[in-house]
DNA sequence: CGTTTGCTTGACAGCATTCAACGTTGGTGG
DNA sequence: CCACCAACGTTGAATGCTGTCAAGCAAACG
């Protein structure tokens, strides 16, 4: 339900670049070696998972000329806020996002947590601005996707286009999963969901499948479950007591992921 | 959050075929006198609040020809499953629906209402299958878009490209209200919400913007708004003994609507 | 006219929130 | 290098909102 079904990544050489688990490196020193690279989508690592799915190398090369900006965002930095212009969509290339809204009030819902090869600000195509805060969680870089050329290059490519499309389609079946989650599930079956779904992902990325560092703190992951800090921090305990995890701040191992996985898929108990 | 912001109406004779409150017609005798008046994208009455907004003349004859067959469905049928084809997305010509996903263990998600002027379909296109139920609230017709077709000629005209990723962008965008909602408000919040929601929609379409029938029950609206149904009448009779609403079973009677106002935007008591 | 489906209401229980205190970690500056 | 501070995380106790279970009523349908 909250997974997103991505397909798996070719794997040649993944780690190269990669900002460690404690955080202690800044993104930039990375950004330049990728620059050194002169990188493109034609030679991106990540293209099996973004926006170049099942492209030819001649589409490729005219993506390449689109996607011609990078841009670094800093650790707590916003890409973009609520009501900016919206001019381009990104693609994560290196880092960690939220995505969140705000209501009148100051409610706050994250909406979700973007890693390497998810496209930003897809929101903003319907009205010309930006409908939430992009966040970055740690000193990121994005590639820079003028939206008017995307539109333009495809409808030169249908390849493109329905790629595009799929981007966009996957993203609305995503939000129904939360949707689910949100409106029927009990906070252990929560955690579980979220966890799992972060597992799969990273895995899709060349990360273990049973370890993971946190890039989000506890109200983060609250609100985007639905869930006061407390109780996520509770739950986390919970799981740990019963075996299913251990947890070491945001250093998580997942020890049973069958019973993680059971805990999703059984009705109330 | 939950507002659609949509066009306003033309208002030329939008009354004219509508299913009468009480259910008792049928839709196929409305369905009869629509094709009577040979009905197309450029002559239809919803064009405003659908697909073909912003469009030429000429670029709407081209649609006409793409959206050539219509369907109707009953009440109670669904328009389409989880898992089967994509083939088309739909416009809804006359009529409801509600549209849901299931889990594994059985637990059903309504994930959105549509109604006259709005597409559904739009989850097949991520994996080539439907990855939600739409089922009919009350005998209904829509327009079917063979999707293939219409992504061909949203590369000849980029406005009908950039209308259709608008109205994917959004879906994105109101599901991540519906997050909000789900995340972080309280029954009474959600409920009041839910109805100014419909009521606005209804609205545009030339409905009062102070009385409404439901279409849906207490159930589907409680799996909607992630509550149980008990919860969804009690807070009904809440409202009703507030003097907010006028509650007989389905019809309701708005009587304060800034007072729902305040409570959709008014933190925790 | 009877049956089914949907709606309302009451009593009670349970899960998550709230409020509060304390512990841990990482960064900063003396 | 260490002390201090701020941000983050953990845990306990009590409250309360919503869910659960149950009964009765109303409306729709054949």
């Amino acid at each position: 339900m909250l997974n997103n079904t991505i397909p798996v990544l070719d794997q040649s050489n993944t780690d190269a670049c990669r900002s460690s688990s404690k955080g202690s490196t800044n993104g930039s020193s990375c950004a330049m070696k990728y620059e050194a690279f002169k990188v493109a989508c034609s030679s991106c690592n990540l293209r099996e998972l973004c926006l170049p799915v099942g492209l030819s190398q001649p589409q490729l090369s005219h993506l390449d000329s689109l996607v011609a900006t990078r841009k670094t965002v800093k650790r707590g930095d916003a890409l973009f806020h609520t009501g900016d212009a919206f001019r381009s969509v990104y693609a994560v290339r290196t880092g960690f996002f939220k995505t969140r809204i705000s209501s009148e009030d100051g409610r706050d819902q994250v909406t979700g947590f973007q890693m390497a090869g998810e496209l930003l600000g897809l929101d903003g195509i319907s009205t010309d601005r930006h409908a939430c805060d992009a966040i970055a969680l740690e000193d990121s870089q994005v590639c820079v996707i003028p939206y008017a050329q995307l539109e333009d290059l495809s409808r030169e490519f249908s390849d493109l286009q329905h790629q595009f499309h799929k981007i966009m389609s996957r993203e609305i079946v995503r939000d129904h999963g939360v949707m689910l989650l949100l409106g029927s599930m009990r906070a252990e079956e929560r955690l579980a969901a979220f966890l799992l779904n972060l597992t799969q992902r990273l895995h899709a990325r060349g990360f273990s499948a049973s370890a993971l560092v946190l890039r989000m703190t506890r109200e983060e992951i609250g609100s985007y479950l639905g869930l006061k800090l407390e109780t996520v921090s509770r739950t986390f305990s919970k799981f740990q007591d019963e075996g299913l995890l251990e947890v070491k701040q945001r250093d998580i191992r997942i020890t049973d992921e069958a019973g993680l996985r059971a805990l999703v898929n059984s009705v109330r108990c």
